[in-house]
This record gives structure tokens, C-alpha cells and sequence, in this order.
DNA sequence: TTTTATGCAAAGTTTTTGCAGCTGC
DNA sequence: GCAGCTGCAAAAACTTTGCATAAAA
């Protein structure tokens, strides 16, 4: 079996949580896709009711299963590094696309430092770079 | 007059908006205030209607005004850059205390770096270290 | 069989919209 | 005076809740 879904269901299973068609739907729905808006999630997942996918993420978040990701008002849900590999994102302003970018030691260090000086037991960090992609810059009218 | 406010106006003229009694008031708010999630805002300014509220935030975004922050499931409210030394944040998953830390020149160029590499024309970016703090560590009972 | 999760329907919150009237320029 | 804002009220979108039923352990 997938071993991805192995370590949910490791995850679920420690924490005390039951193994369920629809925890699982929903865990193999984020892993094939980019980050999705709930609503998207509701929409891709029509067998299962749209308050029971609230009451998962809402388990997921609070297992670190996933993480949120803030594009001006709005979110989106993603698998946490549990399940991808650890990565950061550059946010195109204009179009929107979300481009995920691997990190870096020397980035992972310098975070380390900063919550350790302030004696902070980081648990997961995020960064957002915010800005135009390269086809919105170009696609941009001189003024 | 205060300076932060003269910017405030001077942004506000050079994009064309203008400069009103609600824009400023929300304005010294967020000045005056941590970061304030849109319902304590509101409660803040009983004076000034909701849905104003919700459109000078939702211009004060596109100009870069203000930032969301992200705190699990909900955001905040905060100025940016231009207002405030760029930091970034330390938020406790205990307490939800937020801690803002100043940003360090390794650190910028690290992202000014990534960007680049990615023909990315970088307008602003997010930092969030999440964990527990020192204060929410100690209470915690060790099993 | 007992506990835990889901579906459904309804309520609660948050955000957006259209339009009339007021303000800033 | 005109263009652009704001207030108001209503709608739309999003999220949570309680309880009956179904699925997992």
C-alpha cells in the first residue's frame, strides 16, 4: 500500500484517531493536488459532506497533517513536510500560481537560530514570498 | 502632524485615492495596535460602517498597506513594511502570542537570492516561525 | 458492543454587493 | 459640482453545531 498512507494512518492511530474511508478521501485528494481552497476540497470530495471535511482538516491542523497557506484573504490547505518534502512559496500576485521552492540549509539554520535565541521550541515555519512571476511581469503594460 | 500619517496620505494621492476621515481612523488603529483580526477591528471603530471597514482593508492590501497574518485557521491584520521595521513573526501554538523579532540581512538576502533564481520580481514576503514559547514550554505538564 | 466519526439540517460568522446619500477635492 | 466614499440593508459565502445514524475498533 502507499506508504504515504501508511504514515497517516501511523499518525492517526498514535494520536488515538480511527481510520476512516473519508480521513483517507480526503488525505489522498490533498496529495495529488496543488494546495486547495476548502471550498475546492468540497467540491472534489462530493460523497463526503462538506462539514465532515471541516471537522478533518480541523484534525489534520491540529496533528500537524497539514498546513494553511495565506494568499491575500484567503487560505489554502496543503500536506505538511510530514508528507512533502519541506518547501517554501513564491506567490504571484497578479495570476496567483503558488510555486513551491525547495529549501535551503543555510535558510533552515538561520531560522533555528533566530527561535532558539528566543527560546522558542519551533515546531514549523513558513515563508511566503510575495511578488509578480516572470509571464505576469512581462505580461504587464509599460506605463 | 504625525508622520505615519503623512505617508499614509502621501500613498493614498500618488494611487489616486483619496484621503478620508475612515481611511485615516483605520489607519491609526492598526498604529496603535499588535496585529488585530478584522472582528476586533470592527469592535474598535463602532463609528465606521462594517463593509467600509472591509473595503479600506481590502484597498490598504492592494497597496500594500497592511499584511495578513496567518494564525492557524484565522489572520490578522497588521501594517507593513512601510510603517513598521520589516520583522518577522514568533507565533506561539499555545497561547497564540505573537512575537515579532527584527529580520536580519542574511536572512533578506538568502530570499532576495531564491527570487531572483526564479525570475521572480519580489515585492514583499512573510516569515512565520510557529511553536511554543518559553513561558507555555514550562507549564506544560511532561508526561 | 461500544466508541468514534459522518450526514444532515440549521444556526452562526464573515465577507461582499447594490444603491442612495454624503465628503473630499 | 463631480467623482469617489461610506452607510445601510440584504445576500452570499464560509464555518460550526447538535443530534440521529453509520462505521470503526
Amino acid at each position: 500500500m502507499n506508504n504515504d498512507l501508511k504514515q497517516l494512518e501511523k499518525v492517526l492511530r498514535e494520536n488515538g484517531f480511527s481510520v476512516t474511508t473519508a480521513r483517507k478521501q480526503v488525505f489522498i485528494t490533498l496529495l495529488n493536488n496543488e494546495a486547495l481552497a476548502m471550498r475546492q476540497l468540497v467540491e472534489l470530495l462530493p460523497n463526503i459532506n462538506r462539514a465532515s471535511i471541516y471537522r478533518i482538516i480541523s484534525l489534520y491542523q491540529s496533528l500537524n497533517i497539514t498546513n494553511h497557506i495565506q494568499i491575500g484573504w484567503k487560505y489554502k490547505i496543503e500536506l505538511s513536510e510530514i508528507f512533502t518534502s519541506h518547501h517554501h512559496h513564491l506567490i504571484c500576485d497578479s495570476c496567483n500560481v503558488i510555486i513551491d521552492i525547495p529549501s535551503r540549509s543555510t535558510l533552515e539554520n538561520e531560522l533555528i537560530n533566530i527561535a532558539e535565541e528566543n527560546q522558542f521550541a519551533l515546531k514549523t515555519h513558513q515563508i511566503e514570498l510575495v511578488g509578480t512571476c516572470l509571464k505576469c511581469s512581462k505580461l504587464k503594460i509599460p506605463s
